[in-house]
DNA sequence: CGGGCTTTGTGAACGTGTGCACGAATGCCT
DNA sequence: AGGCATTCGTGCACACGTTCACAAAGCCCG
C-alpha cells in the first residue's frame, strides 16, 4: 500500500480528503477517462477545470490530496491520474450493490446497463412484495426481502439501494443494516436514521424539483413587481 | 396569531436565501405536511430538527430566513409554515416538466406519479429517436423532440428533466434552452455548459455510487478484520 | 401578578470551502 | 548552458455554513 513517494510522510498524506473534494473526483474521473479514450495523455488543470466546469486553483488543490503530482510547466499524465483517482476512489475492483424495492424506480436501475459497467454490478433485486418475486428484471431475478442478509454475505454487497416508496424506506434501511451493509443510497423521500458508521447518501427527485422552482419562481417574482395578493392573506389555521 | 408584523419590513425580508437553507426547506416542508397530517399543529424547532436529522440551532436560523415567526416558549404553528415555506419554494401553483429522453429513466419517471403529485406534472416527453415517438407513457404521448418549442410555449414550461445517455445530454440541454426552458435538472453524467441565468442541477447516480465506493474503501483500509463480507477479497491492483 | 420554565432568534466563534496570487519546478529554445 | 515560458503546488484572505450560547419573549401556575 505504502507506495512511497520519496522522503515525504508517505501514508500522512492519505489521511482525510475533504468532503467537497470526494465529490468532484468522480467529476475528474470521468472526465479523464474520456480524454483518455480519444488520446490525449497529458491534460492541464485549466483543460481539466473547463471540461469540468470549475476553477482550476480548485482542480489542483483537490488533485494535491491525492499526493499525486503533475508536472510543472506541462500538466497531469491522464492515464497517471484515472489510476490515482480510481484507486482513491476504491474502484480498483467491483461493488456489488443490492437493491430493495422493485418498483417503477427499483426496475428502471436494474435495467440500466451503466451499473455494472462502472463498477457496480447489481448483486440482488429484492422486494416485500410476494408477486413480484420471481420476475426478472436485467437478467437479475427478484427475491424476497427476507433474502436479504443470504444475499448480501454470498455476494459480498456492501452498498445498498433503497427503491421503496417512503413509507418502506426506513424498514428497508433496518433491514439492510441488520444484514451487514455499510452504505446506502436512498431514493426514497425518507429522513433515514442509523447507526453510526453507516453511510447514507440521499438521492430525492422531488428536493431536487422543488430547489429548482424556487429560483423559477425568485425569477418570476423579480420581474413582476406588483403582485396581487402579496402579502398572507389570513393564517388559514 | 399576530401572523401581521407590523412594522417590520414585510418584503424587504424577501432578501437571497443562502443555497444550503434552500436545499434544506423541502424536507422541513415535507417533514411539516406529515406532521400536519398526522393532527399536529405546533412544533418546536428541537422536535423538527429530530425528523429532520439536522442541528436544532440550524433549523431555527433556516427558518428565521422566511421571516416567519415561530412563537416563544411554543414552538412553530406546522401549517403557517407550511404555507410560508411553500410560499417561499414557489410551490403555490404548479409547474409542469417536460423530460427529454424515453429510455429507460425517462420511462420510469414519466410513470412514477409523484412527479404530478407534489405539483410538476409532466407536460411532455420527447425523444429523438422516431421509433419511440407516439408511443404512450404514463398517461403522456412521446413526441418528437422538434416539437419542444411548441410544448415548452403552449404548457408554459420553465423546467426540463434531462434523460438522455451523456452523449446527448449537451444537445438535449441546447435545445431546452432555446425553447424557453430556464431551469434544468440533469440525470446524464454529463457537465452541461449553458448561458447564465440558467439553473442547473445535476443528479449523477455514479457519483453517488463512487463517493460512497470511497468511504467503504475508506472503511475497508482502516479496520482490516476478517469478517466475511467486510473488507475486499483482494486488491486486485 | 410575578416567578419560573420553555423555546425562539441571533450574535459570535469556529470550521469548511473557494479563489487569488505567487514562488517553485520543469521543459524548450536559442 | 542559460534564459524564458509554462504550469503546478500552496499560503493566505475571504466567503459561506454550522454550532454554541444566551438574552428576549412568551406561556403557565400558584
Amino acid at each position: 500500500m505504502p507506495n512511497v513517494v520519496g522522503g515525504m510522510a508517505p501514508d500522512r498524506n492519505r489521511r482525510r480528503i475533504p468532503d467537497a473534494t470526494v465529490s468532484r473526483l468522480p467529476v475528474y474521473l470521468r472526465i479523464l477517462s474520456e480524454q483518455g479514450d480519444e488520446g490525449v495523455d497529458s491534460i492541464s488543470s485549466e483543460r481539466l477545470a473547463e471540461l469540468a466546469g470549475v476553477n482550476a486553483a480548485k482542480v489542483r488543490k483537490d488533485l494535491s490530496y491525492l499526493g499525486s503530482y503533475g508536472t510543472r510547466g506541462v500538466g497531469y499524465e491522464v492515464a497517471y491520474l484515472v489510476y490515482q483517482i480510481r484507486r482513491e476512489l476504491g474502484l480498483t475492483h467491483d461493488w456489488p450493490v443490492v437493491i430493495v424495492g422493485a418498483g417503477n424506480l427499483g426496475q428502471a436501475l436494474a435495467g440500466y446497463g451503466g451499473f455494472s459497467e462502472r463498477g457496480f454490478p447489481v448483486g440482488g433485486i429484492v422486494d416485500i412484495d410476494e408477486s413480484k418475486v420471481g420476475t426478472v428484471l436485467g437478467g437479475v431475478r427478484v427475491r424476497h426481502i427476507d433474502e436479504l442478509p443470504q444475499i448480501v454475505q454470498t455476494k459480498r454487497v456492501n452498498i445498498g439501494v433503497i427503491a421503496t416508496p417512503g413509507a418502506a424506506a426506513q424498514d428497508a434501511a433496518d433491514r439492510l443494516v441488520r444484514a451487514g451493509v455499510t452504505s446506502i443510497l436512498n431514493f426514497a423521500p425518507t429522513v433515514l436514521s442509523v447507526p453510526r458508521g453507516i453511510e447514507v447518501r440521499k438521492v430525492d427527485l422531488a428536493v431536487e424539483l422543488q430547489i429548482l422552482s424556487y429560483h423559477e419562481q425568485r425569477k418570476a417574482g423579480a420581474t413582476v413587481h406588483a403582485v396581487p395578493g402579496g402579502g398572507p392573506r389570513s393564517a388559514t389555521a
